[in-house]
DNA sequence: CGAACCCTTGACTTGAATCAACATAGGTGG
DNA sequence: CCACCTATGTTGATTCAAGTCAAGGGTTCG
């Protein structure tokens, strides 16, 4: 499934993890199907990885199931530095997606003369823990219309205040990052339309307009 | 309220944080009364801070007084290291704590010529990380039962099973990190009582003596 | 054209929150 | 030493937000 990547849909912050390396460093990019595997919990963390273009959502599993996503990786996101031997969570494409792909090895060697990179490394790991904090406090203390409001809000800030945004994840996706169930997350979306905060598409219902970032905010709370 | 620490009381990884700051590090040693803010949220991030003895709750509010801890800091644990400037939530003593304190510039410094503690620095902010991942999946998709037991199990496992265990917080500390009311904490406890998963202290209600560990791990899912 | 998805909406149920009462421990001051 | 007060915790009654169950519509794709 090696690809070659045109370099004209690359995102601004795309280099980061090749520079992080650096050039000794090899640096290969993948192609995932919508749906496909990229890593599984348990399995052997050999590899670092970065989003090109596409979508990754992160989650673990409980044993009957129950799903809960951690987070949504969107072009120029790295995930999957594990400080063990072993992934902590799967990682799953939401939709056919690219990646750049770094042996872990290659950065901690990488590491050895390079205080910059390091630098880097540690960045990219406290943001996840920064995204995980917030991402706490919703799951532990918001409503289902705070915590759909507050996705929303996630989403239009990372994309870069489109005027209009694709989801790139289905209602159940978004219901398991949000600890609600798909329903719910449907009846919130309605209920923020009915205000007249955001418009949703008629026909594919993955379409975002955000009419009231403000009100969207205070609703936050 | 600086004072000195007797080294009878002193956790088996107490050193990580001065080792890794190195000898030329200034590192002191504090006391925080039960209840006292060590720092705020929005604060300016100087120091980092690795606990003596005592416990330490790390938690956001919001702007309602809802409030999520995100983590409850035991002898040896580190907290507090930012990315940024600034603190991205509010530290407190739970009870009477001694913490030790190192300044963030000189972690960084000590950094530049010290590739070990690099890596002890990564592992301790991937720890922190890690049980973020773990605490998401509980708040988002565990059961108020659930949530109890794998609480109880976790303060056992990182308190080293003791036959009887004290509970260094109040039933609303424990609502706040699990995301629920206390009420419902209290309730959670006396059914496992009553399934005689544990038992309960008559008079202070803090001891917990864990009888089933196997069966509430099974419960926890 | 049917089949498989995905999404929405309605009806009903339920797990946990809220409201409320009471118990006990520890601290303070008369 | 006791009366009082405040903290903290438990338990019961009731409410309510969100889950579950169910039906139906639109889209895509073979």
């Amino acid at each position: 499934m090696l690809v070659n990547i045109n370099s004209a849909n690359r995102r601004p912050n795309d280099g980061h993890l090749a520079a992080l390396a650096g050039e000794r460093v090899s640096c290969c990019e993948f192609k995932y199907d919508r749906g496909s595997e990229i890593f599984g919990e348990g399995e052997e963390a050999e590899y670092v990885y970065q989003i090109i273009s596409g979508s990754v959502r992160t989650f673990k599993l409980l044993s009957d199931g129950r799903r809960q996503i951690n987070s949504f990786h969107l072009p120029g996101d790295m995930f999957g530095f594990e400080n063990g031997a072993t992934h902590r969570f799967t990682a799953e494409a939401v939709l056919e997606t690219y990646v750049r792909i770094v042996r872990r090895d290659s950065i901690l060697e990488a590491m050895q003369d390079r205080v910059a990179g390091t630098k880097n490394l540690i960045t990219l790991v406290t943001q996840n823990l920064q995204h995980a904090e917030n991402h706490m406090l919703l799951l532990g203390r918001k409503t289902a219309l705070e915590k759909v409001a507050a996705f929303v809000l996630e989403l239009d800030e990372r994309l870069g205040h489109p005027d209009v945004m694709t989801l790139p994840m289905s209602r159940l996706d978004i219901a398991d990052y949000l600890g609600l169930s798909l329903e719910t997350v449907s009846r919130a979306l309605s209920t923020l339309r009915d205000e007249k905060l955001l418009r949703l598409d008629g026909t594919t219902h993955r379409r975002v307009e955000l009419l009231d970032r403000g009100a969207l905010a205070k609703l936050d709370a």
